[in-house]
RNA sequence: CGCGGGGUGGAGCAGUCUGGAAGCUCGUCGGGCUCAUAACCCGAAGGUCGCAGGUUCAAAUCCUGCCCCCGCAA
């Protein structure tokens, strides 16, 4: 088949990866703009369009796929079918119903559950015990297409928001090369999605990192570990930003307030929740490397009682 | 030219403003105490103070250029 590749950040960059290396041909990469990235605001590619790039893969790069231009621009390639991973814009009616086998999506949560912008993270910080990958057939809505197809996985004890990540970007590719195949062969079968049980992961942003103590550890635990490695969860110490990276929680509990240190130890710190103590293994203060418990208290003093905000 | 923090024995920090003997906590090695120890006591090794120039009688510290790490922002 004819595809056309609509996606944008690495989480895309493996799925496409796979259809490159199959049967099919991709004609088309459509993509975010450039954009100043980083310190020093440098232009950067996206990762989907490098990739484009070193297989020779034409890349076209709408501000908005909802102009005119950019529709013409996608009807001109003329695709089979249109594989959409991540793009970060939803596609206007004509381009959904444009090609013959229409618009598919890679979305990284066992739909209906966690439709949205960060269904990886929020399923991690929610302290699930499954997510998944599900492919379906797009429609106006924003992931609210049938479903074609769906592969689970367990998550860890320890899952981090980047490790789950990682773990379905492989999925999406071969899961998707399945559907195609079905699709071709007319056996692929439409499942609507049960809207009543659908649930929404809205885009993550800084500040919901920021630790509420009073909130029990298992909680933050689950959060430290959902929002690993971006944005990642932080408290304030001294009046600077200290990044929580690891953490246990420990059923106990002080008469301190929350968020107060109540023990420290060689290698961990204690610290007071609305529910539990959260044991601090390894953290990172602004402008320093991220650093194990140990090596952190041979600097700097946390003593009992120390308040962390 | 986006804003900012930092590079000091193996680790993490202080010292830099107010130039003038390399410091602290820990680790390592040796010895001691102990039933024993990650505890305690005694001792030792280990550093071109990111790199290159400059100023000075004297530079980790002041000046200039460069390299690297990190936080914010995007």
């Amino acid at each position: 088949m004819k595809i056309v590749f609509m996606g944008t950040p690495d989480f895309a960059v493996r799925s496409l990866e796979t259809l490159i290396h199959s049967k099919h041909e991709v004609i088309g990469v459509v993509t975010q703009p450039d954009k100043p990235k980083g310190r020093g605001k440098t232009i950067q590619m996206t990762p989907v369009k490098e990739l484009a790039l070193e297989h020779g893969i034409p890349v076209f790069q709408p501000k908005r796929i909802r102009n005119e231009e950019a529709i013409a621009h996608v009807k001109e390639w003329n695709p089979d079918v249109i594989v959409v991973a991540a793009f970060g814009q939803l596609l206007p009616k004509e381009i959904i119903d444009m090609p013959q086998y229409g618009c598919l999506n890679i979305h990284a949560s066992l739909l209906p559950k966690y439709r949205g912008a960060s269904p990886i993270q929020q399923a991690v910080i929610n302290g699930e015990k499954e997510s998944g990958v599900t492919i379906m057939k797009m429609d106006e809505g924003l992931d609210t297409g049938d479903m074609l197809k769906k592969k689970s996985v367990q998550l860890d004890e320890k899952e981090t928001g980047e490790s789950l990540h990682d773990k379905l970007a492989l999925l999406g590719g071969p899961l998707m090369l399945e559907v195609l195949e079905e699709l071709e062969k007319g056996t692929a079968v439409l499942t609507p999605q049960k809207d009543e049980e659908s649930s929404y992961a809205k885009m993550l942003k800084k500040d919901m990192g920021h630790i509420d103590w009073e909130k029990p550890a298992t909680v933050i635990e689950c959060l430290i570990r959902g929002l690993n490695s971006w944005p990642s969860a932080y408290t304030g110490f001294e009046g600077k930003t200290l990044k929580i990276w690891n953490a246990d929680v420990v059923e106990e509990n002080s008469e301190y307030n929350p968020g107060t240190i109540v023990r420290t130890e060689k290698d961990a710190v204690f610290v007071q929740t609305g529910e539990g103590l959260l044991k601090l293994k390894e953290v990172q203060l602004e402008g320093k490397k991220r650093m194990d418990m140990a090596a952190f208290l041979r600097g700097y003093h946390m003593d009992r009682g120390t308040i962390l905000q």
